[in-house]
RNA sequence: GUGGUUGUAGUUCAGUUGGUUAGAACGCCUGAUUGUGGUUCAGGAGGUCGUGGGUUCGAGUCCCAUCUUCCACCCCA
């Protein structure tokens, strides 16, 4: 008759006890975000398919869920449409999808309303997405994202400012095993141009954001095969080689880039940004300038970063950058943006990980009140209304069950006190308070007992 | 999208070359204990072996399809 119910693939349920920790993780960059003066804001679940299609590439495109027409879909589509295919057909019974990203419709909304927006717009956004990829560990088709952006101007400021919150956010978590990598685009051009890959330069940027995972004579195996001479890869060798400090890699790469405008432009901005940090407050050996670093090219222009757990097998778990012409797409130029994102499920895992999540404090009820019939139970609701309004959670077991099944209640849930009422306490006003650690347990009144129980909070 | 992998009780897993009634641990329920949880002891419930076909006298076991899980690529958080 009825069937197991399941989930979707590549979706998750977040249990009560991953909620306490995932609320925990957002939390805590909330008050990092707002601290810095972001603001927050919610798009929609759902877009138009015109404002989603084409701004993720040929594959992001084909990684959109797209949402079926309200009513008798087909009535308005032609047997000529089938026979043309699903690229003919989806538009005309499909016109709105999931978000893909928060980036894209952040963008939409500064469009839409840029007469009312206080340029620099700070804003960050903490929402699900969803992506029609094959799922994995750690990918999954339905995630949040957590971001922070600034848009408006293209200050090198900014870019100081997200990796200083980076730092903070994981103070807070006290995990300071990451390290962040940086770069910019520009010098990635710049490297791309003196090894006369210009011209495929995103091709380049994948090879060479291979290294660490198949090293570097299989990059240059696959270089050489984009058609990089000898003297090109004798050239990203010694890039490649660079060693030393930040200070002392980028002086070093501005020798070698002398013959690209754009590359000197990258280190120049690379050189301001370590700058303002420092100027800020923050440390800079956090920050290791890695010139292989070749993320998310197709958007980013200019400084791009990444986080990563230096000491467990983990990906990345932030990253971000700067992206000219955010809003271009929606018919407004010259609006440049920065931004960061925290990858929140895989913060989980390190901090489950390395056992970073804090001991939790009264996640649950503070207190019990278990009744022994139905008149201890009548009795328990002005109890509890007290306890209630001494700001104490607490909770009543909804039956006079066997104090058996109560107490276990208590037990599991994890409650640490339990009130006991039952004809003796009612008589006397004074109830049994008993400490389930121990199983000590001692008459009061309920003023008492509230009393004990906000003294042991504070 | 390509190639591989996984699925047996609520959970983690056994289950012989295809052969009676599919097992264990933990968890759950009941009792020992009608006003006291965790520990202990006794008992109990719980499975269309992912789903649908097929081969066979006979399928958890073999074959096909499909879904799911995980992994590698592509890409990505």
């Amino acid at each position: 008759m009825s069937k197991k119910p399941s989930l979707p693939k590549g979706t998750r349920d977040f249990g009560p006890e991953q909620m306490f920790k995932r609320n925990f993780i957002i939390e805590t960059i909330k008050k990092v975000f707002e601290k810095y003066g972001f603001m927050p804001l919610e798009t929609p679940a759902m877009e138009n398919l015109s404002v989603l299609t084409g701004k993720y590439g040929d594959e992001g495109d084909q990684l959109l869920f797209r949402i079926l027409n309200s009513g008798d879909f087909l009535s308005k589509t032609q047997p000529a449409d089938f026979e043309e295919g699903t690229k003919s057909l989806v538009p005309k019974i499909s016109e709105k999808g999931l978000k893909y990203d928060l980036t894209v419709p952040f963008a939409r909304y500064v469009v839409m309303n840029r007469n009312d927006i206080t340029f620099p717009f700070k804003r960050y956004q903490i929402q699900p997405v969803w992506r029609a990829d094959k799922p994995q560990k750690g990918r999954y088709r339905e995630f949040f994202q957590c971001d922070a952006d600034i848009v408006g101007t293209d200050s090198l400021v900014c870019e100081a400012e997200l990796l200083a919150m980076v730092q903070e956010v994981y103070k807070c978590f006290a995990f300071d095993a990451y390290s962040i990598s940086i770069s910019n685009r520009k010098i990635l051009e710049g490297i791309a141009e003196v090894c006369g890959a210009k011209e495929e330069f995103s091709r380049f940027c994948v090879i060479l954001d291979k290294l660490d995972k198949i090293g570097k004579e299989k990059v240059f195996d696959e270089l050489a095969l984009l058609g990089l001479n000898k003297q090109s890869l004798h050239r990203l060798d010694q890039i490649l080689a660079l060693s030393g400090n930040n200070v002392e890699k980028l002086d070093a790469l501005l020798s070698l880039l002398n013959e690209s405008e754009i590359g000197q432009k990258g280190i120049a901005e690379t050189r301001e940004t370590l700058d303002n940090l420092s100027l800020l407050g923050f440390l800079t050996d956090k920050v290791l300038v890695d010139f292989t670093l070749a993320r998310g090219l197709s958007y980013y222009t200019g400084m791009i970063y990444e986080v990563k757990p230096t000491t467990i097998k983990m990906g990345t778990i932030t990253a971000g950058g700067r992206y000219d012409n955010l809003t271009g797409v929606f018919g407004l130029e010259g609006i440049s943006g920065v931004g960061i994102s925290f990858g929140i499920d895989r913060i989980y895992d390190t901090l489950e990980e390395l056992n970073l999540f804090p001991q939790a404090k009264a996640r649950y009820s503070k207190l019990l009140i278990v009744s022994f019939d139905d008149a201890a139970q009548k009795h328990s609701l002005n109890l509890l209304s007290k306890l209630r309004a001494a700001g104490i959670s607490a909770e009543l077991y909804p039956e006079p069950a066997k104090l058996k099944k109560q107490l276990g209640y208590a037990d599991k849930k994890g409650i640490p006190y339990v009130l006991l009422v039952g004809s003796e306490e009612m008589k006397n006003l004074q109830y049994t308070l008993k400490y389930m650690e121990t199983g000590n347990q001692d008459s009061f009144s309920i003023e008492d007992v509230i009393k004990h129980l906000l003294e042991e909070t504070n």
